[in-house]
DNA sequence: TTGTAAGCGTTATCAA
DNA sequence: TTGATAACGCTTACAA
């Protein structure tokens, strides 16, 4: 069943049929209803490669993430939808799992094609790589920015600030000896921008930087069990814990409970990013909220314009963040 | 940059670089080599959408989800990726928000020749719909199979007896007042044959089933905590709870833990599919196992199965799950 | 208002 | 072993 069939079977040609198809050109009513009767009783459907061949775009976006886990990307991902689709683009979802191999096999759907542009999550592959894609094929990073090696559009917040947000709201709350739990991979840059923010915001309180409290812990509560565990049997432990995500933060929490400590009296725990768990612990985390929703739309905007003109050049959107306070730090007394 | 151009820079035809992309036909070692290099320096790739055209096939797969907030999908995706990709089929996701319209949108991509099957979680559009597109296209069901009056291949496990051991392991800790949270969306039949295992498990252990001890309670922590409150209010409170979701147990622990009451020694809890959050509640969660990585890999396997001869007649592949005993329900004694 | 036909980039048939 | 060419299904000048 295809486009000829139709035009066959209505007693029209290939051309009416797709102007009715498409609402272009003019079409007599008649006609026009002919078409459509037959399209509706022979169930037809416009075959996209046909056209994507013709029209040399796809209409597809596509949303790179490194892991479906996270539960962090799910509200930025629907905003993606809704934006991309108020815009007649659909969007397709690819995880990576952080292999470089497989980013650049989805990377390839825009060599090939198959996509009109692609919006990423932190990848793996080199700033070599990501600045070749850019120079060429509309792309957009979603919640980092490269460091100076990188030149490409983003949206994002502004990561160091956040960080510093939090340890002046620990300070506020009275704490001078402040832990902190962060990553260390390589190229994620707001991890490093999280580190100067956590530094500066010591710094401005005038609390010296003390190494035993900074400790690298990957995204997942088991590690920051164990990091807790090492924090707590410091000569001088921590009065506040900046986890620097939501599920280390819980791991934290697990921890104190499981050892005697009170979460929230004896010892203060901060996440980041507000996803769902934060809200599951007894009790739930004070933590750093993105802008999910206006990440997705800003990002999925920003890469239809780049589509639609490719001659524009690269920009970069920073959002701003909000602190969120709950049970897991003591109320301001 | 398309094939022509690297057939003239190489000084032969289409059809013979044709051959080398895809190592088909016969060519001349010097001339493979004279190819290889130009499509090497000029870094040219095939167009798929052309060659879709020509193939009349996509080599994609959609792998199609309610949410993405979801952590139970995460392992399952993994795996279909992995085994797609063994297969030399890529993986597209595609989140439908339960939203028919876009659910029919996804599934669209199968008639406009964009994907060559469909591998997909609980839908939301009719069962006529879902008959309809099984009968033309290569469809699978993964974690969920209809009523009788769905005709699709399936892969799942057997939820009736999941929960029926599940009830089975509360009794044989001694308990007699076995409360239940569960969904009762409609379609959702795994929600109805855990409730009948749920029935069977008290029954075979001669409790009489409780209205008041079943609570309709959908996938949300928030829920099942207000849905916790209900049960602990009653005259005669349960004595172990089982939450039918993950999250819905964190919820019941949260409450549980608010209100002075011990989970896993007052009140035992159980919860459903072994995601992250039952390791991350303090203690941590007793829940079913599904079998992820298989699930993923069987549904893949027949999907393509199905792909490559059209004539293959629907099945059903039912896998083993387990019960894993943890924190939130008290040990033998 | 309608139809003819070229062309999008590829693969595969067939002849050389 | 190679190359010319038709075909895949569609959109869109252009001509009628």
């Amino acid at each position: 069943m295809d486009i000829k069939e139709v035009a066959r079977l209505s007693g029209t040609s290939v051309a009416t049929v797709s102007r009715v198809i498409n609402n272009s050109g003019t079409v007599s009513p008649e006609r026009r209803a002919r078409v459509q009767k037959v399209i509706e009783q022979t169930g037809y459907h416009p075959n996209h490669v046909g056209r994507n061949l013709r029209t040399q775009c796809s209409q597809k976006l596509l949303v790179m993430m490194p892991t479906i886990s996270n539960p962090f990307y799910s509200d930025i991902i629907v905003s993606c939808e809704e934006h991309a689709r108020a815009n007649d683009y659909g969007v397709l979802l690819a995880v990576t799992n952080r292999n470089p191999q497989i980013e650049r096999q989805y990377f390839d759907m825009l060599y090939t094609k198959q996509v009109d542009g692609v919006l990423s999550f932190l990848p793996t592959i080199s700033p070599q790589e990501i600045n070749r894609i850019t120079a060429e094929y509309p792309f957009v990073a979603c919640c980092w920015r490269g460091d100076e090696r990188i030149n490409a559009s983003y949206v994002c917040i502004d990561n160091e600030r956040a960080a510093y947000d939090m340890v002046a709201y620990l300070v506020s709350l009275g704490h001078r000896r402040i832990a902190a739990l962060n990553g260390s991979y390589p190229g994620r840059t707001y991890e490093i921008e999280r580190e100067a923010g956590y530094r500066k915001g010591l710094a401005h309180a005038g609390i010296p930087y003390r190494e035993e409290y900074y400790l690298k812990c990957d995204y997942s509560h088991t590690e920051a069990y164990q990091a807790a565990d090492r924090l707590m049997h410091l000569p001088e432990p921590p009065t506040a814990i900046f986890a620097m995500s939501d599920d280390r933060a819980a791991g934290v929490i697990k921890y104190l409970w499981e050892h005697g400590y009170k979460p929230g009296v004896d010892v203060d725990v901060a996440g980041f990013d507000n996803v769902t768990v934060s809200e599951i612990t007894t009790p739930s985390i004070t933590t750093i909220a993105q802008p999910c929703a206006q990440l997705g739309k800003e990002a999925i905007l920003l890469l239809i314009a780049r589509i639609k003109d490719p001659s524009m050049s690269n920009k970069g959107i920073i959002l701003a963040h909000s602190l969120i306070a709950r049970g897991s730090t003591r109320t301001i007394s």
